[in-house]
DNA sequence: AGTGAAAACCATGCAAT
DNA sequence: ATTGCATGGTTTTCACT
């Protein structure tokens, strides 16, 4: 899909707030409601926009303690397997297959440190992990959106 | 604000869709929709919903070379200006103040390789950074929101 | 806190351009 | 592809429980 200046603009504006209603939306990229509704349709509709979601504080539902785990593997982690056995420790929020020295990186969040340990604990049980080198975040900066190219 | 059970399923289904009416997401936690709409309209006010927001796929608006890159720094780095300095380069998604060997961990989001090697410039601008070290993702197997609690 | 209903508002589809 | 309008559905408020 070809994506010009307006819809990088209502993409920006949605990624703001999502509950502004189509008219308010027009109006802050020059166009009707109806156009700017076509429009949000069709980025549905291509996959630009993925999902309409709330955005929760995690420390607020419990999850105060966020980590970056790097994972030391001996293998070949780019398989289906990998992925699952990742996705299934909910306490992953991120997993990536990434170049140099560490072959997987993932973003965890738990209740505790406590929690962390449990958790490290399940990621070196994951086929192929030998080690792993934790970072932890001691204060979040901002977490946002990526910007609309 | 206290959270009970009720609250972790709204959550948790806003996450998934948060065009869902208050009719059919009272009904998935056992609720009416006015009683749904009042426990959403609270943790809106609470702050445990922050906002409402369109997930955007990166690679589609032109963001999608992603890399986590770790800052070492000659400098206590929590202060505002360093949070308004990294907050001012539109490819930094996120920056957390981390224990362990450096300091600051951020990620990026760039339209190529050679806009990766643009951003490392502006974050050895920094002031206090001293050295980068640079994760690229080759392959992202997911990125979710936090799980609720 | 939750229910049910009324009123205002908005999304959605369509005819016209 | 955009506009303006009609309609059905949804949010929002309120009296009652």
């Amino acid at each position: 899909m070809t994506i010009d200046e307006i819809d990088r603009r209502l993409l920006t504006e949605l990624q703001k707030d999502a509950t502004q209603s189509y008219a308010v939306l027009g109006q802050a990229v020059g166009l009707s409601a109806g156009a700017a509704h076509e429009r949000v349709r069709k980025l549905k509709a291509a996959g630009v926009i993925r999902r309409t979601t709330v955005e929760v504080d995690p420390a607020a539902v419990g999850v105060g303690v966020l980590a970056y785990v790097l994972l030391d593997t001996d293998a070949w982690m780019g398989e289906e397997s990998t992925r699952r056995a990742l996705r299934d420790i909910a306490a992953v929020e991120e997993a990536h297959i990434v170049a140099g020295p560490a072959s997987v990186l993932v973003k965890v969040r738990t209740t505790s440190t406590e929690a962390l340990q449990g958790t490290l604990r399940a990621l070196h049980q994951v086929d192929g992990v030998t080690s792993t080198q934790t970072v932890v975040v001691l204060e979040s900066f901002f977490e946002r959106p990526p910007t609309v190219m």
